[in-house]
Parts: C-alpha cells; structure tokens; sequence
DNA sequence: TCTATTGCGGATAAAAAATATCTGTAATAT
DNA sequence: ATATTACAGATATTTTTTATCCGCAATAGA
C-alpha cells in the first residue's frame, strides 16, 4: 500500500514547472539537481508524464520539458495515475468463488463482490479528493504560504541554470 | 499503491466469522480451505488480526478462531491496518529541503509540506470511508443479497467440518 | 552542414518487499 | 498421555521497485 517515492519526485517538478515562466522549459538533468533525486530515473518518470501527456517534451539544446497543460487542468491524480498507472489499488481476486462452497456456474456472481465493492468505494473518494487538487491550486498555496526568501532561492537558481545555456 | 492480497483474504475471514453462530471458531487450516488459499501464509495473517486484537485464539483441540469483538466494532480499516501496517501509503522525503535552493535552517520549513498535506488528505477521506464499512453492515449485505443457495452451502461445508471433531 | 545538447526506448542490474513454507514450542480438550 | 491447534522465528522464493546504461532521434546554434 506504498505510493513509490517516484510520485512525490513528479508531483513536485509539475508543481515546478507551473510556477516557470510562460514558454520556459527545463531540463530533466536541472529538475534532478534541484530536487535532489538521480538524474537518470527521474528521467524515466518525466518521460511517462510526457508519455501521458501531461508534460510537453522540447528536444535539443534548450529543450526540457514543460507542462503541456494549464495549470488549472492537471490535478495530482492525473501525476499519481500516470506514475503507479490507472489500476485499482485493491484486485478482487474473485476468492468467493473458489473453495468448496463456491457454486458451480459463475453466473451465480452476478453481482460483484460486496468486499471490493466497499474497498473501491472508498478508492474512488480518495481519486476524487486527489482530482479535487489541480496544481493552479498548489501555485497558489505555494505563492501564499511559503518563506519568500526560498521562493526567491529558487528562482535565482532556475534563473541562473538557464542563463549558462 | 498496490493493497496485498493477504487483506482480501482477512477481510474475507473476519466477513466468514462474524456470520458464524456465537460461541463457535473455525481453525485456520478450514478458513484456508474455505476460501481455497495457502494455509501457513493465511496462518500468518490470522496471528497478525490476532494480535491486534481484532480476533481472538483458541488453543488446542477444538480450537480455531473466532472474532474477538462485536461486528459492529470491527471496520475494514482496522482490518487493512492490522495487516498492511498503519504507516501512510504516501511518504514524504521532505525533497523541498533537499537541492542546491534549500533553506539552511530546517526552522525555515514550520509548515508542513503542501504537496504531502494534499496526499494525506486524501489518505484521510480513504481511511474514513474504510472506517464507515463495520462487519456487521457487510453481513447484512451478504444475508440481504447473496444467492440463498451459495450461503446454505457455505453454511453446510462449515458445519460438517465443525462436525468432524 | 556540423556539433553539442537533450529526450526516448529498450535492456539490464541491484535492492527491497511480498509471498510462501517449515520447524520446534506452547496450550488445551478429550 | 495424546492429538490438535495456534505461535514465533527462521528461511526460501518470487515479484516489484529502484536505478543505471547505451545507442538512437530530434534540434538549436555556429
């Protein structure tokens, strides 16, 4: 029940990136370094995001990557889907079924099982707080609520990085 | 953010007991032929619910198995956590604090991290949802909904088994 | 056109976690 | 006493996660 690590990694270079300036990009190596995190794995994940079309992909030098979205329309499950991929979180393994009680015709299961049922309720409540959260949102807390003296540590670093090109 | 399959076979267990008449407990090696899964691996699971109070033990002959509390007392979650752990499924690296734009101080980072907060959150509805699914509101269900032929069998392979002792 | 930079896809490797089993010990009903 | 059952710990196997590497494609700038 471990979301991999490789989600935070994501969520907060898209939250990076929707805070850049409009039409810059970034590239995976300067993401890397900036979070702290290896270089050639969170390549990988960037490439998914890219892949899923949540990031936009610049090839050559001064290339990047940037959000191929508003801010607005990408919310943290949509980094989370892409990332751990869209599959339920819970698998009924249909164990009713089985065992020397189970009845012969599977026809008998109509109805699914009560006990997935309730776990992928309670799925679906989570995807949708997640779904609730787009990162115009997070910009905004991110602008509101953290020391502007790391905010501007962080742009001058970002500034810094893209001027040596 | 896969959930193990050991919790679909606890919560299948705990659902089998709280229907079983009072008094009565079943051995792991019959919940594990019941539901046609592993039986020293079941065991493990069943010792953890054990532990954790949620069921409770009886050595020796005649022994087995049995809830330790009320159905109305024992929700999904207890189950999930008594099995899965209740660590939260999304761990923060605290990665804003790592990378060359970091604050030196870590007094600097009072508030907690708004991209985690988010995921806890989530977590939270989760959990709540989870916590809402007593195993008395699920044998309601089951006696309410499932195929009356599937229980009277599932009713008589018990019973026989207890039977043979 | 040439070169340096960057992302992409596939293969591979190492580490960690999940899954599964076994063995000897303790408890207890008969 | 004996048979049955749970328990704790050690161990083995398999799968997943984490991480790296390499050759190829795209492209900006000289």
């Amino acid at each position: 029940m471990k979301i991999s690590s490789t989600v935070e990694w994501a969520i907060h270079c898209c939250s990076l990136l929707s805070g850049l300036p409009a039409g810059s990009s970034m590239t995976a190596k300067d993401l890397a370094e900036f979070h702290g995190v290896p270089h050639p794995y969170l390549a990988k994940a960037l490439q998914t995001l890219s892949n899923d079309g949540i990031l936009r992909t610049v090839s050559g030098p001064k290339g990047g990557y940037k959000l191929a979205q508003h801010p607005s329309k990408v919310s943290l499950l949509d980094i989370v889907l892409s990332i751990e991929g869209d599959e339920s979180c819970f698998e009924c393994d249909e164990i009713r079924q089985k065992g020397p009680s189970a009845l012969e015709r599977s026809s008998s299961y109509k109805r699914p099982c009560l006990i997935a049922s309730a776990m992928w309720k309670a799925e679906k409540v989570w995807r949708d707080e997640l779904d609730k959260v787009k990162l115009s949102h997070l910009l905004e807390k991110v602008e509101a609520e953290v020391d502007p003296k790391q905010l501007k540590k962080a742009a001058d670093w970002i500034a810094q990085k893209s001027q040596k090109k």
